[in-house]
RNA sequence: GCCGAUGUGGCGGAAUUGGUAGACGCACUGGACUCAAAAUCCAGCGGGAAACCAUGUGGGUUCGAGUCCCACCAUCGGUACCA
C-alpha cells in the first residue's frame, strides 16, 4: 500500500497553502453552521474519544460543504476548569502553563486528523480576549436582576479547608485525606434560571434533538402542579407552607415533615426536643442528595416538640424533621398522609404515628395500605363524595379564598449556582464596598484579569483572597477603597455562550455582533456526548434566551439539530480510565496506518450513535480496502490506458449505474443522519461492483467506468480526505477533489431489473417469486398469483384469506 | 433511589421504521495462483439431517414482532462543584 501518514503531511501541506478551509463570511451560498462540543484540555494528548467525536463530524462537516453549502465549522478549547488546578496543586506546573501547552498539542493533532476547522474563529476560554465578555455578560445578567447573591451549601473539608467538588466526595469522605465532608453554607452567586423554566420546557417541542435528550430536560425542569397549604402554629406564633400536588388527601394529615436544614426549625424547636434535632441535623449534612432521596434507604426522622394547627379541619399535628426533604425543592415541607403515600406510610408505621383514611377506590374495589391510586373521597367533611380529582379543586380554591393556600406550579429545577471558590476561572466582576455593597465591574475596566502569581494550594479562602493586589480596588460608586469578589464562574458559564463568539470571534468591541450572529445563528447540527443532556445544553439554551431578552440577539435556541455520539470504552468494555489501564491512544494508529484508515476504521467499525468497546481487529482491513482502492486506480490510468472504450450501455452498464446511484442515494442520506457506518458499507459495494464489472469484462464502456470511479472517489473524499485528494490527483485532477460536488442521484438510473417478493404462510416464509422491479404493485400481484409454486400452497393449504402490501410481500392466512 | 439509554451469529454491526433477520466487514473453512509463504482472486460461513429453532428473560397484541405493550434481568450515562 502507498497511503501513508506521508500521504496525510502532503495534502496537509497543500490545505494550509491554498487556505482551503477559510471561512468567507461573504460567501453567498447558504451558510451552515456544525459543530461539535469543544473539548477540555485536560490530557496532553487527543484521546480516541475525541477522534470518535471530532473524525466523523469533521466528515459531515466536508460533506456539506460538496453539496454546496457555505459551512462554518469551528473549533475551540474549554480552557478553564478544576482537573487543571488540581494538576497544579499536584505538580507545581501552573494551569495557564500546562493549559496553554495542552492546547497547542491537540491543535496540532486536530491537524493531523484532517479537521477542516479555520482557526482564525477559534475560542480559548481562558484567554482575556474570551473571558472579558463572559465576564461582561454576568454584568449584563447582573443588571437585569438574573444574577443574585444568596447562601448555599457546598462540600466543604476541614481538614483541607477547602470546598470539594462532588467528584472529589468519595463515600461521604474527602478524597484527599479521608475526612467526612460536611455541607457548609457560604455566600454564593446564582443565575435565575428558574425564570426561564416555562420557556426551556416549552421551547423543547420544536427542536430536532433525541427524544431522549428532550424528556431529560423535560424531568430535569420538572414541572409539577399542585398547591401550597400553610399551617400555622397553635397560638398563630409561627407558619410555614408545604407544596403538595394531592391537596384532595388534607384530610389525612397525621403529621408534617421539615428538611432539617430550613431556618424554621431552630425557632420551633422546643427545649426537650433540642438535643436529638441538633445531632440530627449534624448527621443530615454529613449526607448527599442522592443518599438523601434514595427510596431504598430507611427513613428517618425525629420529632421537633411542636404542633401546627390543619387548616382544613383544625386538627392539631406534630412537627417533624427528616432528611428526605429537602431545602431546595418545593417550600422545604411536607404534609405527610402515610394513609396514602408510600414513603409517608414506612414512616409512620416505623414511628407509630396515626394512620387515616381519607380516599377509597371508586368502584369499591379490594386495596391494601398505603392506596395512592385517586378515588373518592371520606372521611373529609363536605368534600367526602367527590372524586380526587374534583376534591383536588374543590379544597384548593376554599384555601385560597381563606387565604390559606393557593394553587401554584412547582419546578425541580434550581437556580443556577455559578460561584466557585477556586483560582482557575473567570474572576466573577463585582467589587464589595463597605457602602455600596455589590457593585459590578465598570464595562470598560473589563476583563477582571485573572494574575498569574497565585497561592492556589488550599487552605480555607479563595486563591484569588490571598492575592493583595487583586483583592484592593476602589469602589467605581463612591471611590473608597473596596475589595473584589474572590470567586471565579463555573466554567459551564464559558460554555454557555460560544456558539456566539465562533461566527465574530475577534470583536474587541462586543461579544457579538448582532447582525453576524442573527444571520449565523441557530447551529445547524450540533454534535456532542449526551452526557450533557441536562446541564450545559440547559445552560446553554438559557442564556440564548436571556440574551434575547436583553436585546442582544434575535433568535430562541441556539441548536436547531444535536446529535449524540457515543462512547468508545476500553477493551474490557469498561471506561477507559487511567487508574484502569485500559487507555488506548491513537497516535500508534496513526503513524502505522495514516490518519484516513483510522478515521475510516471508527467510522466502519461502530454505530456513531452508541460507541463500544475499543477492539483494532478490523483496522487491517480498512487498510487493504484502501490498497484495493489504490490498485482499482493504477488499473484505470495505467493498464487500461491505451484499450480504447466501447461506449455502448448493455445490461452490464447499466447494472453498474444503478449501483453507483443507488449509492449516491444511501450515502447521501446515511451521512446527512450521521451513519457513517453503513455509509462506508455502501461505498465498499460500490466498489465490489465496480471490480466486478472490470472483471467479467473484455470489452469494457471506459469512459463509463472512469466516471464511476470518478464518483466514487468524490462519495468517499468526504470520509478519507488526504487518501482521496491523492486518488484524486492520480486520475489527473488538478483541482482538490474538497471543490467538487457532491453527485447527485439520476433517479432515471434508479432501478432495473427484478425483484424478489417473499411469499409467507401464516407468516413464515415459504418461498420467494422473482417479478419486474419496475412493475406496478398490481402486477406484481397478478405474477405472484399465478406463479404455479404459488398455486400448489392453494391447493395444499386451507386457505382463509389473503395479505399482500403492495410490492412488499404476500402472506397466506390458513387453517392448520 | 430517581431520570435517560442499550442488549441481534465466534466478533463489529445491518434490517426500507410492523413485512425475506444477519447487509457490509472481521475471523474462520475450502479452492486457485506459488517451489513455498505472504499478498491477491474465487467459493462457503447462525444452529439443525430435516421438520423447524433463533434478536437478554418471561408473557401479550397481530395474518406477521428485533421493531408495539406488560413484567423482569444485565450493562452504560446523568443526578446540579468533572467537563
Amino acid at each position: 500500500m502507498n497511503y501513508s501518514k506521508e500521504v496525510d503531511k502532503k495534502w496537509q501541506g497543500k490545505w494550509k497553502k491554498e487556505g482551503l478551509y477559510k471561512y468567507n463570511p461573504d460567501n453567498k451560498k447558504e451558510k451552515f453552521y456544525t459543530m461539535e462540543m469543544f473539548s477540555y484540555p485536560s490530557g496532553a494528548k487527543l484521546h480516541l474519544g475525541h477522534w470518535f467525536n471530532f473524525a466523523p463530524a469533521d466528515s459531515f462537516a466536508r460533506f456539506k460543504k460538496m453539496q454546496g453549502y457555505n459551512v462554518f465549522h469551528p473549533m475551540g478549547f474549554d480552557a478553564f476548569g478544576l482537573p487543571a488546578e488540581n494538576y497544579a496543586i499536584k505538580t507545581g506546573i501552573h494551569p495557564e502553563d500546562s493549559t496553554r501547552k495542552n492546547i497547542e498539542t491537540m491543535k496540532r493533532q486536530l491537524e493531523e486528523m484532517g479537521g477542516s476547522y479555520d482557526w482564525d474563529y477559534s475560542v480559548e476560554t481562558c484567554m482575556p480576549e474570551y473571558y472579558k465578555w463572559t465576564q461582561w455578560i454576568f454584568i449584563q445578567l447582573y443588571k437585569a436582576g438574573l444574577a443574585y447573591k444568596k447562601k448555599a451549601p457546598v462540600n466543604w473539608c476541614d481538614s483541607c479547608k477547602t470546598v470539594l467538588a462532588n467528584e472529589q466526595v468519595i463515600d461521604c469522605k474527602c478524597e484527599r485525606c479521608g475526612t467526612v465532608v460536611k455541607r457548609k453554607k457560604l455566600d454564593q452567586w446564582f443565575f435565575k434560571i428558574t425564570d426561564y423554566a416555562e420557556e426551556l420546557l416549552e421551547g423543547l417541542k420544536d427542536l430536532d434533538w433525541p427524544e431522549s435528550t428532550k424528556k431529560v430536560q423535560v424531568n430535569w425542569i420538572g414541572k409539577s402542579k399542585g398547591t401550597e397549604i400553610i399551617f400555622k402554629g397553635e397560638n398563630n406564633e409561627y407558619q410555614f407552607k408545604v407544596f403538595t400536588t394531592r391537596p384532595d388527601t388534607v384530610f389525612g394529615v397525621t403529621y408534617v415533615v421539615l428538611a432539617p436544614e430550613s431556618a424554621i426549625v431552630q425557632k420551633i424547636t422546643t427545649e426537650d426536643q433540642k438535643e436529638v434535632v441538633e445531632k440530627y441535623i449534624e448527621n443530615t449534612l454529613k449526607l448527599n442528595e442522592i443518599d438523601r432521596l434514595s427510596t431504598e434507604r430507611e427513613k428517618t426522622g425525629v420529632f421537633t416538640g411542636s404542633y401546627v394547627i390543619n387548616p382544613v379541619n383544625g386538627e392539631k399535628v406534630p412537627v417533624w424533621i427528616a432528611d428526605y426533604v429537602l431545602e431546595e425543592y418545593g417550600t422545604g415541607a411536607v404534609m405527610a398522609v402515610p394513609a396514602h403515600d408510600t414513603r409517608d406510610y414506612a414512616f409512620a408505621k416505623k414511628y407509630n404515628l396515626p394512620i387515616k383514611e381519607v380516599v377509597i377506590p371508586k368502584d369499591d374495589e379490594d386495596y391494601e395500605l398505603p392506596y395512592t391510586n385517586y378515588g373518592k373521597l371520606i372521611n373529609s367533611g363536605k368534600y367526602t363524595g367527590l372524586t380526587s380529582e374534583e376534591a383536588k379543586k374543590m379544597i384548593t380554591k376554599d384555601l385560597s379564598e381563606k387565604n390559606k393556600g393557593q394553587e401554584t406550579i412547582n419546578y425541580r429545577l434550581k437556580d443556577w449556582l455559578v460561584s466557585r471558590q477556586r483560582y482557575w476561572g473567570a474572576p466573577i466582576p463585582i467589587i464589595n464596598c463597605e457602602k455600596c455593597g455589590t457593585v459590578p465591574v465598570p464595562e470598560k475596566d473589563l476583563p477582571v484579569l485573572l494574575p498569574y502569581d497565585v497561592e492556589f494550594t488550599p487552605d480555607g479562602e479563595s486563591p484569588l483572597k490571598k492575592s493583595k493586589e487583586f483583592m484592593e480596588c476602589t469602589c467605581p460608586n463612591c471611590g473608597r477603597k473596596a475589595t473584589r469578589e474572590a470567586d471565579t464562574l463555573d466554567t459551564f458559564v464559558c460554555s454557555s455562550w460560544y456558539e456566539l463568539r465562533y461566527p465574530d470571534a475577534k470583536n474587541t468591541e462586543k461579544a457579538f455582533d448582532r447582525q453576524t450572529i442573527d444571520k449565523m445563528a441557530p447551529v445547524d447540527v450540533y454534535v456532542g456526548g449526551k452526557e450533557h443532556a441536562a446541564m450545559h445544553l440547559i445552560y446553554v439554551r438559557f442564556m440564548t434566551k436571556a440574551l434575547r431578552d436583553l436585546g442582544y440577539l434575535d433568535f430562541d435556541e441556539p441548536f436547531k439539530k444535536l446529535i449524540h455520539q457515543g462512547m468508545i470504552l476500553g477493551p474490557d468494555g469498561n471506561k477507559m480510565s487511567k487508574s484502569k489501564g485500559n487507555t488506548v491512544s491513537p497516535d500508534e494508529y496513526i503513524d502505522q496506518y495514516g490518519a484516513d484508515v483510522f478515521r475510516m476504521y471508527i467510522m466502519f467499525g461502530f454505530d456513531y450513535r452508541k460507541g463500544g468497546p475499543w477492539d483494532d481487529k478490523g483496522i487491517d482491513a480498512m487498510s487493504k480496502y484502501f490498497s484495493r482502492i489504490e490498485r482499482l486506480v493504477e488499473t484505470v490510468t495505467n493498464e487500461l490506458k491505451d484499450i480504447p472504450s466501447n461506449d455502448e450501455i448493455g445490461l452490464k452498464e447499466k447494472e453498474l449505474l444503478r449501483v453507483k446511484n443507488q449509492t449516491i442515494k444511501s450515502m447521501t442520506e446515511d451521512i446527512e443522519d450521521f451513519r457513517f457506518n453503513t455509509a462506508i458499507a455502501r461505498n465498499m459495494e460500490l466498489l465490489n461492483s465496480i471490480n466486478t464489472y472490470i472483471r467479467d469484462n473484455d470489452k469494457m464502456n471506459k469512459n463509463l467506468l472512469i466516471e464511476v470511479i470518478e464518483d466514487f472517489i468524490r462519495l468517499l473524499s468526504p470520509l478519507a480526505p488526504h487518501f482521496s485528494e491523492e486518488m484524486w490527483e492520480q486520475l489527473g485532477k488538478a483541482q482538490s477533489v474538497y471543490e467538487e460536488e457532491w453527485p447527485k442521484v439520476n433517479e432515471a438510473q434508479l432501478t432495473g431489473g427484478t425483484k424478489e417478493i417473499p411469499v409467507q404462510v401464516n407468516g413464515k416464509l415459504k418461498m420467494c417469486v422473482s417479478v419486474d422491479a419496475e412493475a406496478s404493485p398490481e402486477k406484481i400481484l397478478t405474477a405472484i398469483k399465478s406463479d404455479s409454486k404459488v398455486k400448489e400452497l392453494f391447493n395444499q393449504y386451507d386457505v382463509q384469506k389473503e395479505i399482500y402490501v403492495p410490492g412488499r410481500i404476500y402472506n397466506l392466512v390458513v387453517k392448520n
